[in-house]
DNA sequence: GACCTGCTGCGGCGTG
């Protein structure tokens, strides 16, 4: 490696930037950053850095971005120019900005972060000078083009770079079709290029994200990937449950409640619920450690049971919740204690861990329940094994007691044999691509009175030119454009003047003039939970709890003294007994290459080496039922009066397989890694699959017609029934891919 | 049967 002043890069960057790299005592740029500075200095190329970890890639970015607005005078200190740089969180814009001051110290480049939570002094530095750096979310920006919209050209004038951060985590999402579309905006209001920057750790499709960034031209973005490799060993283990009742059955539980006695939730509590919860505490305690669990009632369910443990040994508390419904403060709390490390502190979380602000290296990973993605489980694998030290991570998975009753893909133990596959495949260093097949109408309705409202009104054609004619939103037909705007005039969003403009309509003001109009996806309504007037965090609208019921929250136990439905507010009191709320969600949807991984473990004949020994017993029972069943060269199975369907295939492939079954006159079912054909016996289910084979590709309108409750997105419920079929079966549906297995499947046991 | 993210303008009040 070369020394940092004798590179080509340190060359290029302006002499303030190079005695700032000097004050670091940095010994010589990083790898990605010598790549990366030469070309963002000369500031006319779309790029993607992509490296592992948190530092170096910002500098990667910034450095050169800084040298550029300094200009090319080595005395000069004066800021000629204006880069966006624009962050999913605004943790991340608070940390970026106090990076950035001390980066620019001695210059004239004014550093601006702009959120929801920035005071209105900051914003008007930025309306002042116009450059410099500002750092924005996509909804804040999205505020500056509905409430400033003729001021934006002015704005923007000096704009040099567009830098995403986190790339990934837009790609494919409500959220990232906004950020596009934005992006083009800015682009057309300045009629300009402007060169885009994107920052990501975990991309599993370079192409993707590529094109993502410039859609339309993706080939063109130059990608620079850090090859370095973290270099930490990787301790690993996945330790293996079977159901044990709890000490309590159902109806003891509600007896006693009935009789007014307090009932223990750890009673009511499956047996290998409390024996995981014994092993996280004897392993984890005296370190500081992440535990992830899948949701965020198992979050309160453990946490609650490691409180117990600590209060019944008199040994202070170490183990905090962390989730997305707890109040920021205590959150923020959880997050120092666990920076600050004094004490040891293990945090029982959700994905709200994953990414965002540094919370330095911990000791270990614990994952309960097999991970939804294998990218997720890269990300919380990220979080250990810092330092040099090895990576730790103990994934622990529950599955059935098995008797007569137990149906057949149940006794196949899929949750550990998906836990062992993206264990594989997280070994395999594979992570799944984004899926980009989405035509995103919710947030093009979002985009049209956005538009509307930055130019105080659009033509149909104006609207179709920007937003879908070699614009983001290109997936869209015409024909469904002009649907689209017909039904937005029928629901009042928009009304066309005598000259053909069209204008907000009475109930479109009403949505863009509130500030709940700038995000593009959807949040759920909520209660917020108070305790002696404080709030401590909320409770989904749709999942109600009674007044005088127990309640677990934020890892203590409450009693509901009153709910205010009027004001959305729930007051709570301590109590000793509880149980953990439900939060309700939508279930994510598995890859096909992790069904393809599973059935490649059902098949082979060596144990994985991380396997514990219960998990190794369940593993080969796994194994056994998956013979028994003559899975290894059959895919269809008599189940009764049903056949099981076993595709190995991802759950849209397999939705899809499902809904067109269901539209040939047989009922089919998803049933966890099969699908259940009702009534029909597997010769008959192989003449079906043969004929959805041979039969053209049904129409993914028509199968999604079928369909209930398809509103999930935050502007659905505007589009008319067919729109909403396109929309939802654009989402959920490839006929494609369940064709492509339709036709494994006949052939399949000949 | 999952998770997470974000938000303006202005009136009213308290404090320096």
């Amino acid at each position: 490696m070369t020394s940092a002043e004798s590179s080509r890069a340190f060359e290029a960057l302006h002499p303030h930037v190079q005695r700032w790299i000097w004050r670091q005592g940095w010994g010589a740029l990083t790898p990605t950053q010598e790549r990366a500075i030469p070309t963002l200095v000369a500031g006319d190329q779309d790029v993607i850095v992509a490296a592992a970890t948190a530092g170096g890639k910002t500098e990667a970015a910034f450095l050169p971005v800084l040298s550029r607005l300094l200009g090319d005078e080595p005395g000069h200190y004066e800021c000629e120019g204006l880069a966006l740089y624009i962050s999913p969180l605004k943790a991340l814009i608070n940390d970026q900005f106090q990076r950035l001051e001390l980066m620019v110290e001695g210059t004239d480049i004014p550093v601006v972060p702009w959120h929801g939570d920035v005071g209105r002094k900051q914003k008007d530095r930025f309306f002042r000078k116009r450059q410099g750096v500002l750092l924005i979310t996509p909804e804040s920006l999205e505020a500056l083009f509905v409430t400033h919209g003729h001021r934006v050209p002015q704005l923007f004038e000096r704009l040099r770079y567009l830098i995403v951060d986190e790339l990934h985590a837009f790609i494919g999402v409500e959220r990232g079709m906004q950020l596009q579309s934005l992006m083009h905006r800015l682009e057309l209001t300045l009629r300009r290029r402007v060169p885009r920057v994107g920052l990501s750790a975990t991309l599993g499709d370079m192409g993707l994200a590529a094109e993502f960034l410039r859609p339309g031209g993706g080939e063109q973005v130059d990608t620079i990937v850090s090859t370095e490799d973290s270099g930490a060993a990787l301790k690993l283990q996945v330790r293996g449950y079977e159901h044990k009742p709890p000490a309590l059955s159902t109806n003891e539980a509600e007896e006693r409640d009935e009789r007014g006695e307090q009932v223990d939730q750890a009673d009511t509590l499956n047996g290998d619920v409390v024996d995981i919860a014994r092993h996280l505490f004897r392993t984890l305690r005296g370190t500081n450690n992440l535990i992830f669990a899948n949701s965020r009632r198992d979050v309160e369910v453990y946490g609650d049971l490691l409180r117990r443990e600590c209060d019944s040994l008199g040994v202070p508390v170490e183990f905090f919740p962390h989730h997305g419904s707890l109040s920021k403060d205590l959150r923020e709390h959880v997050e120092t204690s666990l920076k600050t490390g004094t004490q040891p502190v293990t945090a029982v979380c959700t994905s709200t861990l994953e990414m965002g602000i540094d919370i330095g290296a911990v000791a270990s990973i614990a994952q309960i329940g097999p991970p939804h993605q294998v990218a997720s489980l890269r990300q919380r694998l990220g979080r250990s094994g810092r330092r040099g030290d090895a990576a730790v991570l103990r994934l622990y998975i529950r599955e059935d007691r098995i008797d007569d009753q137990t149906p057949p893909p149940d006794r196949l133990r899929p949750a550990l044999f998906q836990a062992a596959a993206m264990t594989e495949l997280l070994l395999e260093r594979w992570t799944e691509p984004p899926r980009v097949s989405a035509l995103h109408l919710s947030t093009l309705i979002q985009q049209i009175l956005s538009v509307v409202a930055q130019y105080g009104g659009a033509t149909a054609q104006g609207l179709w030119n920007v937003l879908c004619e070699s614009a983001p939103f290109s997936a869209v037909s015409q024909d469904h454009f002009l649907a689209l705007l017909r039904q937005m005039g029928a629901a009042r969003l928009l009304m066309q003047s005598r000259d053909g403009t069209l204008l907000h309509g009475e109930h479109g003001e009403r949505i863009v003039n509130h500030y709940s109009f700038y995000s593009a996806f959807n949040a759920p309504e909520e209660f917020s939970l108070a305790v002696d007037g404080k709030i401590i965090g909320t409770l989904p609208i749709d999942r109600p709890v009674m007044e005088e019921s127990y309640l677990i929250f934020s890892g203590r136990r409450w009693r509901v003294l009153h709910v205010d439905t009027d004001h959305k507010r729930i007051d709570l009191a301590r109590a000793t007994g509880g149980r953990a709320p439900s939060f309700g969600g939508t279930p994510g949807t598995v890859h096909d290459k992790v069904r393809d991984k599973m059935f490649e473990l059902y098949r082979g004949a060596a144990d994985p080496v991380y396997l514990d020994t219960q998990a190794k017993e369940l593993f080969t029972e796994g194994r056994e039922h998956f013979q028994r069943l003559g899975l290894r060269d059959e895919c269809l199975v008599e189940d009764g009066k049903n056949t099981l369907v076993f595709p190995w295939a991802g759950d849209i492939a397999m939705d899809t397989l499902a809904a067109i079954l269901t539209s040939k006159a047989t009922h089919s079912e998803r049933e966890g890694i099969c699908v259940r054909v009702k009534d029909a016996q597997p010769s008959e289910v192989r003449a079906k699959l043969r004929d959805i084979c041979d039969a053209p590709a049904p129409s993914p309108e028509d199968l999604a017609s079928g369909v209930q409750n398809k509103q999930t997105e935050k502007y659905d419920e505007y589009l008319g029934e067919d729109l909403l079929n396109v929309d939802w079966s654009s989402r959920r549906l490839d006929t494609q891919a369940a064709i492509r297995v339709a036709g494994r499947l006949t052939r399949s046991g000949q």
